[in-house]
DNA sequence: TCTGGGGTCCTAGGACCC
DNA sequence: TCTGGGGTCCTAGGACCC
């Protein structure tokens, strides 16, 4: 706990609905839903227009559509939000070395190894410089925490959304959490919050007045003391500014339960090969391959098998998530499959995977020539892979809904939806100030193609810089 | 139209070793 | 021969976060 609030929090408001709503003027002031389309999606984000009917993060579209059927609902575009949120984290750089992401929307900055504020008004003043600078670079709105830890950091920021900037003076921390839930308190979710209240534990005084033991007792030896801890305001963790990868995983739901063995093991080796792409990209291989199944009621195992050293070859990922599956009863049907590697080494294994394919090759009658890695889109389609029939599938991956489109004559616009055989397009860019017309085409419009997104201000990242063939082969 | 996808950390039991 | 204690690794599951 230091002395001055110099350990800021940053959260964008609503960011991947509001970073829609930049785009597409016709939006602007209406409810949005970003999430999965699919019959098994939930929501991404709500814009605020789109919570007052009550949707928010994490609730199946179903139940979304039935409480705003008006509302405007979107695909994610990773690539989009990935930009903008490079765009943010850049300026966050610039305040202090330590920046500690913690997702595309938020992140820790230390103002104080900064040396620009080592007190209350200068930590505001820059909290607020912050947020002037982000609205110019990117159109958008954040919130700012700023205390003395991250708890307090965090919890100032989210009272103060959307759009402002909270400051708690270190001192008056323990006032001000003692009557609220404990549910403030970052590690308290909805599981540890029954197990307290059984105990008659609801607000964070109470958690102060029952005391460490009794809090050990109820919640184990780790997760007790840091509760308690953290009740009395003490938080001494460090912003961090890079942290290693400890896995890489890849996994899909499908819109139906998959019930055929071969189709089932077909897609465990597909989701090995995405992992073993996305454990290269990111420079590492492991010795843990993991397999995830969710079956048809919802139950979720996991079985996992450590390798005598680490790897990022392909075929050996794949083979061992093939024995994995082996140990699963997959009757009844499986709604979601998955393929991790954990146990990281910070090295690939370029060397000796050549070396091995080589001697595969001449030897073992060349079956590592398999192991070349597909090229894979960055982003998931709307739809899990086989789940749809192929027409239709590439329709809408093609024509998803929110995506950026160029027509030859009409200039730029994006989808507001697509089906049989239709598109409908709206006309509008980021910069205009009243909502565009809208015109249909059929699906296979010449003078229609799919584009990359358009910069949100003036002179500003698109979002296409350097991932412009992803783009467009995931969304 | 019931429940995504990508992560992190913790616990607990058994194997194995000294 | 009715037998300890601890450390580390592996596996599986669960809670939590965005």
């Amino acid at each position: 706990m230091r002395a001055a609030p110099t350990i800021l929090h940053l959260d964008m408001d609503a960011f991947f609905a509001a970073a829609e709503q930049a785009s597409k003027p016709s939006l602007r002031g209406k409810p949005v839903v970003v999430g999965g389309l699919g019959p098994r999606g939930v929501v991404a984000t709500a814009s605020y227009e789109a919570r007052r009917f009550g949707v928010h993060s994490a609730m199946p579209m179903g139940q979304a559509r039935r409480l705003a059927p008006n509302a405007a609902y979107l695909v994610p575009r990773f690539a989009f939000y990935r930009a903008i949120s490079g765009q943010v984290m850049e300026l966050l750089g610039r305040l202090s070395p330590l920046v500690e992401p913690l997702s595309l929307d938020e992140a820790f900055v230390d103002l104080e190894a900064g040396g620009l504020a080592d007190d209350s008004a200068g930590a505001r003043a820059v909290g607020e410089r912050l947020r002037a600078e982000i609205l110019a670079t990117t159109g958008l709105t954040g919130s700012v925490g700023l205390a003395g830890s991250k708890m307090l950091a965090k919890i100032a920021s989210e009272e103060a959304k959307p759009d402002g900037l909270v400051l708690i003076e270190p001192g008056t921390e323990r006032a001000l959490l003692a009557p609220r839930s404990v549910r403030i308190i970052p590690g308290v979710g909805p599981a540890t919050g029954d197990h307290l209240r059984r105990a008659g534990i609801t607000t964070v005084a109470e958690v102060v007045e029952a005391g460490e033991d009794e809090l050990v007792r109820i919640l184990g030896r780790s997760h007790g003391a840091s509760l308690y801890r953290m009740a009395r305001g003490h938080d001494d963790r460090p912003v961090v500014a890079e942290r290693d990868a400890k896995s890489v995983s890849v996994e899909d739901t499908f819109d139906i339960d998959l019930h055929d063995r071969l189709r089932i093991r077909l897609e465990v080796e597909r989701l090995a090969e995405r992992c073993v792409t996305r454990l290269r990209g990111s420079g590492h291989s492991g010795r843990t391959i993991v397999l995830k199944v969710r079956r048809y009621d919802f139950s979720t195992l996991t079985r996992s098998e450590t390798l005598r050293g680490p790897t990022d070859d392909p075929l050996v990922v794949r083979e061992a998530a093939e024995r994995l599956l082996e140990l699963v009863d997959t009757t009844g049907g499986v709604r979601l499959l998955g393929v991790g590697v954990s146990g990281l080494a910070d090295y690939t294994q370029e060397d000796l995977f050549a070396q091995a394919g080589a001697e595969a090759g001449t030897s073992a009658g060349g079956e590592a020539a398999e192991a070349v890695v597909a090229e894979e889109p960055a982003e998931r389609p709307a739809v899990a892979p086989a789940a749809v029939p192929t027409a239709a599938g590439t329709a809408s991956r093609r024509w998803a809904p929110g995506h950026d489109v160029r027509h030859a004559v009409l200039g730029a616009g994006w989808v507001q939806g697509s089906g049989l055989g239709r598109v409908t397009v709206r006309f509008e860019e980021p910069g205009s100030t009243a909502p565009g017309r809208v015109r249909t085409f059929t699906v296979d419009d010449p003078e229609l193609e799919p584009a990359d997104p358009l910069p949100l201000v003036p002179g500003g990242v698109t979002g296409a810089e350097g991932a412009a063939p992803v783009v467009r082969a995931g969304e």
